[in-house]
DNA sequence: CGATTCTTTGAAATACGTTGCAAAGAATTA
DNA sequence: TAATTCTTTGCAACGTATTTCAAAGAATCG
């Protein structure tokens, strides 16, 4: 026996350096060099760990659909009512501007994924672990009386997530007419509308 | 007096060239070489055109933007009713796949957007002009009395918008659960609601 | 045709990023 | 301490994309 291997410690801490990178530089200009940066290690370690790059980007991307999605089920399922749990979902779901690197680069990598089935079916899950979540919450409010939904909940649920991923992509692209407050109102008066229910996002 | 110039015919040229280009390798992929190759031309005659990528990709910017916009409003124009409008506006706005290069342009650039000012401009734009769409629309129906909103033109107008390009953007990325058909018909549920008036997407 | 100006090209020079690897460094055990 | 294995580094070699430019080609006019 000799030294210990320390690999799954490194590799993570590479992940979320890749993330620091492409929320910095974007996927596009990403370089070796900058996730070496962030990481604080030379190029070198970044090879020896990730002898292909592409490796790394799957990984970073898994980790900020996972981090993003259960996030949101850990806040949601500390509510008592399907009300507040929908009010948590939405705050959850478009965070505070500075968008955090998680969000950047699921953003980043939407495109990407148009010519990569890997990041397609990563993105294909989220999309559909978000609608499910939602519509988890409207069946909870259906059942206690809270909600009177005018449409199917998953119909309901898609249109949500839609309005979600749509503001956030807005917000990451720093178009000015969109903040994150506006966002979340819209997002929370669409809600409240078809599912006959008084909340605001606030 | 010589040969006369014809610049403005090929700088057209490599535009589009650009916007093909984009559509195949994506802005992270994008070489000199794709340019050229789409424009028919060598490498030496697009930096010839355009010393600086950055000016052909803020020129191609344009390009999309005015044309997907403007193609909407040709588009809508033609009808008669607001109904018919809204339908329309809805079908130019989500179209079928493959999606054009336009809107593939547009979507690969949002990110890029969040780094580079002139792009953020444009993005502000487009997002500024298809609301007023959306909100002219509504207003005509109000005036006809087809519509009866339940929301401010304003909010409703900026809600169609964010969905559309939510779907739009997951079209692009080969979301499998999205389909163009099954986005319209999402739009098209939300204002029939929000609008108290019967039409369909098809 | 000859002069002039615009256009196109291909290649050399240049710049930049990745890959591969040898060597040094660090942690653990016998 | 010596042996072993894992880790880290820096650099050379390599590949690829962009920049630059001289030279040839094309269009127009006098």
């Amino acid at each position: 026996m000799a030294r210990p291997k320390e690999q799954t410690e490194r590799r993570k801490d590479l992940v979320q350096a890749a993330m620091d990178a492409v929320a910095v530089r974007g996927l596009s200009g990403l370089r070796l060099k900058d996730i070496a940066q962030e990481a604080g290690m030379s190029i070198g370690s970044v090879s020896y760990y990730y002898p292909e790059i592409e490796d790394l980007l799957v990984e970073a991307h898994r980790e900020a659909l996972e981090r993003f999605y259960w996030n949101r089920v850990e806040h949601v399922d500390q509510c008592e009512s399907a009300q507040q749990q929908i009010v948590v979902a939405i705050k959850e779901g478009i965070p505070d501007e500075p968008v955090t690197s998680d969000l950047r680069m699921l953003y980043e990598l939407h495109t990407y994924a148009g010519r990569n089935p890997t990041h397609a079916a990563m993105m294909t899950t989220l999309w559909d672990r978000e609608v499910s979540l939602y519509e988890r919450i409207i069946e909870r409010g259906v059942s206690s009386k809270t909600f009177s939904p005018k449409l199917d909940a998953r119909v309901i649920a898609e249109t949500a997530v839609a309005l979600e991923d749509s503001f956030n992509l807005h917000l990451v692209s720093s178009n000015e007419a969109v903040t994150a407050r506006m966002a979340r109102e819209r997002l929370s008066t669409y809600l409240s509308g078809v599912l006959a229910c008084e909340f605001t996002s606030d």
